[in-house]
RNA sequence: GUGGGUGUAGCUCAGCUGGUUAGAGCAUCAGGUUGUGGCCCUGGGGGUCAAGGGUUCAAAUCCCUUCACCCACCCCA
């Protein structure tokens, strides 16, 4: 806010700075942990891709390839895309990698920064961070539900109650398409193509599913006797659906079917799902994934069916923030040196060195203040123990040590040969 | 991209329908203790009132533009 900075952070980026990047940590470290215990493996590729990649993958009739994408042009003509989302991209690194010639089923995850131009609000931004889970090679309605518990896992330890899992199917690209007619039929029937909102006239030339969206009361109760997807899947596809779902029902996982539920997608088939909270306004999805078994196969791969997910870590951080569900445990340093004058100053970064050597943290005052100011500045830092050392302490060889938590002092020699970490560790 | 709201100190916010040098709490720094933190007391620093333009004798206050943030639409994580 200093006038004369004039170089600020862009719209919906965000600068995360020490006193909450342990929550990142910590979070990111839970979605490790977890995503090891179900045999996930880390993959980390390029922020930067061809933009062809998500044209053809991420799906050119998308909001996200139409309105959303970070492209630019290199010096040599190449088009190039600042990752929207992650699944193209472990896609492509499993084909271009020669993946599937190594093993028939990949478990991978990544973790990291993606961008979207949008209009920045609560829970969404324009480089935001995620994870995400991909299982590739697999078809059995298991590998669904392995997937969805494991994002239902992850979510459930980073502390993330009360969210809702929406379960849906949707099937075969044929059985989409004629749902789409239907439903488009069945919109734009006279009597009620005149009682729909604007919004939904437009969506029914658009993409009439997400007429389903429509919050709009008049539009609720005319879809209510809308044709929904379900009625269109095949045997085998509803064989699978009612596999997933026996699957979590054995495993006591909670979830509600919604046949409207829509995802903006254009990969998915079959299976889709979100993980839903209450606690962030319209921006409510924290988790959402599904089934993509053509995805490897529109790069020019072998029939590969696979599954996945994406998580936001902004909005599981602010449904935390909510909930009051991160509490800040302030890192406590061991030992804070006061220094006072000059020869004393002198020696700190020795001290420092030696502490830092016997593995304590530590640290000391670089503005010359008094001692007042240094202890002061040693409370703020939590600090267990305040080593003194002035004139004094270096005349007689035997340093002050002062016990921050209860104001107790006692002496140790001042040769620092003669340390241990024994001598730094206060009372309990 | 569209609609609505907001923008005052580092942070959270007062400042009524325009009227003298723009305030509080917290934070910060200093003093009260010439070498002893947390509590308390006293004092200091810090604002082109988001930016730019306009109306007016007079603008933080009214108008316009831009920017940022928030909410909704759209869509998604």
């Amino acid at each position: 806010m200093n006038p004369k900075m004039n170089i600020h952070r862009l719209p919906g980026t965000a600068d995360i700075l020490p006193d909450v990047a342990p929550r990142w940590n910590r979070a990111e470290q839970t979605v490790r942990a977890v995503m090891a215990r179900f045999g996930f493996g880390e993959i980390r590729f390029p922020i930067i891709e061809p933009t062809e990649l998500f044209a053809r993958g991420t799906g050119s009739s998308t909001d996200i390839v139409q309105k959303e994408m970070y492209t630019l042009t290199d010096r040599g003509g190449r088009s190039l895309t600042l990752r929207p989302e992650g699944t193209p991209s472990v896609v492509r690194a499993y084909l271009e990698e020669n993946l599937n010639h190594q093993r028939a089923v990949w478990k991978m995850f990544y973790i990291g920064p993606m961008f979207r131009a949008e209009r920045p609000q609560k829970g969404r931004y324009r480089q935001f961070h995620q994870f995400g889970a991909e299982l590739i090679g697999a078809a059995v309605p298991e590998s669904d539900v392995e997937l969805i518990v494991l994002g239902h896992t992850i979510l459930g330890e980073l502390g993330l109650h009360n969210i809702r899992l929406v379960l849906n199917s949707i099937g075969s690209p044929q059985a989409r398409q004629a749902h789409n007619e239907q439903l488009r039929f069945f919109l734009g029937r006279p009597g009620v193509q005149e009682r729909i909102c604007e919004d939904c006239q437009r969506r029914v030339q658009a993409n009439p599913l997400r007429v389903f969206d429509c919050k709009n009361t008049s539009c609720l109760e005319i879809l209510r006797d809308a044709p929904t997807i379900d009625q269109f899947l095949t045997g085998e596809d509803a064989a699978h659906f009612a596999r997933v779902r026996a699957g979590l029902d054995r495993l006591s996982v909670p979830y509600d079917t919604d046949p409207r539920m829509v995802r903006g997608l254009d990969y998915y088939t079959r299976t889709t799902f979100e993980f839903k909270t209450d606690l962030l306004g319209a921006q409510d999805t924290v988790c959402g994934g599904g089934r993509y078994d053509l995805l490897v196969e529109t790069f020019g791969g072998p029939p590969t069916p696979a599954v996945g997910f994406a998580s936001g870590l902004e909005r599981i951080l602010a449904c935390l923030e909510e909930t009051g569900g991160c509490a800040e445990t302030p890192a406590r340093l061991d030992v804070f040196i006061c220094a006072l004058g000059d020869r004393a100053r002198e020696m700190t970064p020795e001290l420092l060195s030696r502490l830092r050597g016997m593995g304590l943290s530590s640290d000391t005052d670089f503005l010359g203040r008094a001692l007042k100011a240094q202890l002061k500045e040693a409370n703020r830092t939590g600090a267990r123990l305040a080593l003194i050392v002035g004139d004094d302490e270096i005349a007689r060889g035997r340093y002050t040590v002062r016990h921050m938590d209860n104001g107790g002092q006692s002496e140790i020699p001042a040769d620092t040969e003669q340390w241990t970490t024994g001598i730094f560790t206060p009372a309990a």
